[in-house]
DNA sequence: ACACATCTGAACCGTACGGTTCAAAAGTAA
DNA sequence: TTACTTTTGAACCGTACGGTTCAGATGTGT
């Protein structure tokens, strides 16, 4: 009969490239070139993959550089979560701010963070996009007020500091740090600079 | 005669627009889409100016953006120089973060800063544009640091902080405040957060 | 009323964009 | 070898972009 199909599974020609691998190449020009600067030329070139296959991969333009965020939020930005998971405050917002240049200054990536170079204003038909990236930066946000939250329940804060000016305090640091990455600050410049603020601020 | 040529530099058609006024309109068209998510479209629009009008005035569209951005240097941005004029280092600082917020939260513009949303990241082709940026924003740390070093040189701030780290870290405050404008932070959150940065930050 | 300089509106140009389609090539399992 | 499924390359589409041009409208100074 003519339904031998056996495993349609594994059948067909198998994909030439790795799924991960034109993710990263992707995000890596998102970061360098802004969600609205990037073509799809861009993308096809560095994903070294042809318009169809980005297509029927992973859908528009769009649904690509969401992929793109969710896999920098576990890569890239991973030393986040590692960071909130240390013991005390003092220790959280240190590596943090330590991290951060550690890892904005890192030669082997672009600089700055996709979370602010893919996009903070947009043009008209952007807006959706524009909209995720705050969603994204706010959800930062609100994870370090979280677990400062935590920091002030177990004793780990001083009375004088509210957890949630604090956290947003870190993050306007983070954020600006990612900016003097881009205009070319060194990690040793951008660490003078941190090493004033946590020694102000005592924790 | 043919030659009745009185005064040449008074004849012809008298501007329908004035050129200061359609500067600025321009700049919040900018400001609030940046350099490339802008159009001629989005600009003539808000500069009730058709192309030609344009072109001929201001030139082409990072022409438009370059005097842009000295407008607003002057204008919104001119609180700046006031407080760098202040008496002691204290008096900048404090002034500085305490201007930005209000600046960067108020709703009669755009919300963040231009020197950011203009272009943080640009697609191929606007690699200048891109550049300009990055050195109006190294030349505002340049003026802070110029000012923080006379405090310095003046006994006026203490022997632990260096000036250019200061000025650095003032920055990332200012930009990272930016950020948090345009994830929609009101003045009185900024404001908490300035708080700390400044009890911490004892000069 | 006149001549003149300048501005204005609209059309036009070439290019690049994001998106889509489809025949042909390619590799797998029987 | 054969049947089958998926990828691949390239062409195509409509649209919008930034930029440019020009004939005609408009206001000025004489």
């Amino acid at each position: 009969m003519a339904s031998v199909k056996a495993n349609p599974a594994k059948m067909g020609r198998p994909r030439s490239f790795r799924e991960d691998e034109a993710l990263d190449a992707a995000m890596r020009v998102f970061w360098q070139k802004g969600y609205e600067g990037t073509s799809l030329d861009d993308l096809t070139g560095a994903m070294k993959i042809n318009r169809s296959s980005l297509y029927s991969t992973f859908g528009d333009k769009e649904a690509l550089f969401r992929r793109v965020m969710k896999q920098y939020s576990a890569g890239p930005l991973s030393f986040m979560s590692e960071a909130l998971n240390l013991k005390t405050a003092r220790a959280v917002v240190e590596a943090l701010l330590r991290m951060s240049v550690k890892f904005l200054g890192d030669p082997g990536h672009p600089p700055g963070c996709l979370s602010i170079q893919g996009g903070l204003a947009c043009g008209s038909g952007n807006e959706e996009v524009k909209q995720a990236m705050v969603d994204w930066r706010k959800a930062g946000l609100a994870q370090l007020q979280k677990r400062l939250q935590r920091a002030r329940a177990e004793g780990d804060l001083r009375k004088g500091v509210d957890p949630k000016d604090l956290a947003r305090l870190i993050m306007i640091v983070m954020n600006g740090l990612g900016i003097q990455a881009v205009n070319g600050a060194t990690p040793a410049e951008m660490n003078r600079a941190v090493d004033l603020a946590l020694q102000s601020l005592r924790l």
